[in-house]
DNA sequence: AAGACGTGGCA
DNA sequence: TTGCCAAGTCT
């Protein structure tokens, strides 16, 4: 090597798909819907994981993803299973308009594609909660296609690959143009999957592993020595916080009243305990006009805290007993304990069940309503 | 086009 | 406690 060489500013060589793919082939995690190397997965697996992997960790997905494939196999059984059960078996997971999208494209899959999945993104598109994203990560990995799939980690990378400082809206197009160029055109989906891993393991948001990165030569963020200030986000506001009230109603006969949320908006056509609206000015002294029942209520102590995207919530919980002959006002119903565990109780819901059931113990008087 | 839409883990 | 983050989609 000449001197006026080894005195050159680095060179950042073009990036090798190839780099990508080798590091893949032996860093690539175990996961339950991988298929093994040179082996087509099942597009049902590749769209049922896709889905769960929305804004969702892949912690958070494994048990949920095994449930869904042990209890559902295929698209035509997804189809042919009552909504409220993939609700229940969501449960937990979040952001529940992808349960209700989930069932509703199984059933078009199954009336308008013969039960099986389309292998064009323009197809993939049409069908409800399939985005940009995951109509390229079904084509690239199901279908083993070159297409530019972009998500989360991709931009991660590829913003600090380049340094590209836009903000990643606006950076949008400018970073698929960068995936559709570095791609690999021979394992598609091994390189989607490879940029993703190496997304989430190694190009992180905060403290990335450029000393094991097979793009740290290639990278300019690298090079600048501040890869972490890429990808470029706008700050949100402050989070803004809501209150309000739930009842948890006990019959006699150990039934508990809840009812159905509506379909569309939070938690839309999940389970809940009767209760007041959520407000930023909500006021203790209005919840006994939301009862659902004239009953003797005891204010437990403490409250439940819950976090949502745009909101956190404190919700103050009432308990009360009633005969065990008192019918359900219209709107709600009577579940059993028991049958409590099969209904569609997002976490909050599981957070007010926890605090009645040890509120109501430790604490039987307080305040009433 | 910006905001709604869950949850749990972590600094 | 608060804020940020995780394989986005829909309106």
């Amino acid at each position: 090597m000449r001197p006026s060489q080894a005195l050159a500013p680095p060179q950042s060589a073009a990036p090798d798909p190839q780099l990508l793919l080798a590091w893949y082939d032996r860093h690539k995690r175990d996961l339950p819907w991988r298929a093994p190397r040179g082996v087509r997965p099942d597009p049902y697996a590749v769209w049922l994981s896709e889905v769960m992997l929305q804004q969702t960790t892949v912690e958070a997905v494994k048990p949920y993803f095994g449930r869904f494939l042990a209890r559902w196999p295929d698209v035509a059984a997804l189809a042919a299973a009552p909504l409220h059960e993939v609700m229940q078996a969501w449960a937990g997971l979040g952001y529940y308009s992808r349960a209700r999208n989930l069932h509703a494209c199984a059933g078009r899959i199954v009336e308008h594609h013969a039960g099986r999945f389309p292998d064009s993104e323009a197809m993939l598109r049409t069908l409800p909660g399939i985005g940009p994203y995951t109509a390229a990560a079904v084509v690239a990995i199901a279908f083993d296609r070159p297409t530019a799939v972009v998500d989360g980690n991709v931009e991660r990378v590829v913003t600090r690959l380049h340094a590209i400082a836009q903000p990643v809206p606006q950076a949008r197009e400018l970073i698929r143009e960068a995936v559709e160029r570095l791609m690999s055109r021979e394992r598609p989906g091994d390189f989607a999957q490879g940029m993703m891993d190496l997304g989430s393991m190694v190009c992180t948001p905060q403290r990335p592993a450029c000393i094991l990165c097979p793009f740290a030569t290639a990278c300019r963020a690298h090079a600048a020595g501040t890869p972490e200030v890429f990808p470029r986000k706008a700050s949100k506001g402050p989070r803004s916080r809501r209150a309000g009230a739930v009842f948890v109603v006990h019959r006699a006969d150990r039934c508990v009243l809840v009812r159905t949320r509506p379909a569309k908006g939070l938690l839309g056509g999940m389970t809940e305990f009767p209760g007041t609206p959520w407000a930023a000015d909500f006021d203790l002294r209005t919840a006994s006009a939301f009862a659902p029942i004239i009953a003797d209520y005891r204010r437990l102590p403490g409250e439940v805290e819950h976090v949502f995207t745009h909101f956190a919530l404190t919700l103050a919980v009432f308990s009360a007993s009633v005969r065990g002959d008192l019918a359900a006002p219209s709107g709600h119903r009577w579940v059993t304990e028991a049958d409590l565990d099969r209904e569609a109780l997002p976490s909050l819901m599981r957070k007010v069940l926890a605090h009645a059931r040890t509120g109501a113990r430790a604490a039987p008087d307080q305040a009433c309503l």
